[in-house]
DNA sequence: CCGATAAGTCAACAGTTGTTGACCTATGGC
DNA sequence: GCCATAGGTCAACAACTGTTGACTTATCGG
């Protein structure tokens, strides 16, 4: 029976959903405590302060699909997990969206560098492998660039272009773009 | 003679460099004032207050570029602004990092996405031009994607893969994403 | 039933934010 | 010389930030 949550559980909930959408200095610990129905101090009393409990949120990101994917379905599954139809609800739960949320906040862009580089960028290289001409790091850095590029015109940039799309219509635009990503030789 | 800048002009120049690039909920009064040098209390005093003031560096927008130019070198007008160097110093004055740094602010965002929607999509939409299987507004904001994506992950998500390029690496693998952008048919 | 301990509230702290009104201080016209 | 005025400083304000320690309330073992 998990009717009622923990005010530990609740809070975490809570910041995940705003830190993970407006970014880390956007979001104030009585935001996240007013959100979880408790009293602010006890994110420093159980989490031991803000920076802690944004930490704590980090540890909530899931593996990336493409990532365990092989041959061809890395990009399929690539393509897959940025086309999804754009759900404010969903949203707040999306490793991808705190990535862009927190990227430019000048306390926490370096820890979300840190992270991007081991558990994306680094892993997507690796497993695309080398090949004469075809430099592994650069086919990832292009296809990351398309992938959070046609995010970013979409949730972030809205433009109306893209708005009204369907998954299958977008996933078609962003395996375009993957796929010269792919097939990039210098 | 220059030598001796008004405290107003020196406020704008300093917000514009803070507010272009660590956005503008992240800069406070006194930040810009301490780096122009004068008095916090100017800022409301000369502009009416900090959200003025970022009106006023957003007038110093200047045009893109590849909105001036015809046919093909729309591609490669659009190339060119986006595979400069990465220097910080540079990087105050460029309004692309402008549009990054402040769509994510909850303040800001909305006044932003309408900047990019009238200044920069519409105008590149209507210059890219309408074609069989061919919908404008979809390829321009597939090249808009691709742009920002490899600034993205080359001035913000430091991708280690970027960051050695030189300026033709980088505009060659800038075209090849493009290209792919503008020859999308759905 | 009773006391210990966990779970959570409350008020207060020191620091920072944007903004305001009172004040100072050069400069130039008469 | 004098004083009006633009140009600028200063101290203070209310609101908000993260964090802390003292306090209250509920739960459960004996």
């Amino acid at each position: 029976m998990t009717k009622t949550l923990t005010a530990r559980e609740r809070l975490l909930a809570a910041a995940r959903a705003l830190f993970w959408t407006r970014g880390y200095s956007n979001v104030s610990v009585r935001d996240i405590a007013a959100d979880a129905g408790v009293d602010a101090a006890l994110v420093s009393r159980y989490f031991g302060g803000k920076q802690a409990l944004f930490e704590a949120t980090l540890d909530e990101i899931p593996v990336w699909d493409a990532l365990t994917a092989e041959g061809p379905a890395v990009l399929e599954k690539a393509v897959e997990s940025f086309s999804h139809p754009f759900d404010p609800e969903t949203e707040a739960a999306n490793p991808f969206s705190l990535l862009l949320a927190n990227i430019i906040d000048p306390e926490m862009g370096d820890r979300i560098r840190a992270e991007v580089a081991a558990q994306i960028a680094g892993p997507l290289a690796a497993r695309l492998g080398n090949a004469p001409g075809h430099k592994a790091q650069d086919r990832a850095a292009m296809l990351l660039a398309v992938l959070f590029g046609m995010a970013l015109m979409r949730k972030n940039f809205q433009l109306e272009a893209l708005g009204e799309k369907s998954t299958e219509e977008l996933a078609a635009m962003i395996r375009a773009l993957g796929r010269a990503a792919l097939d990039y030789k210098p």
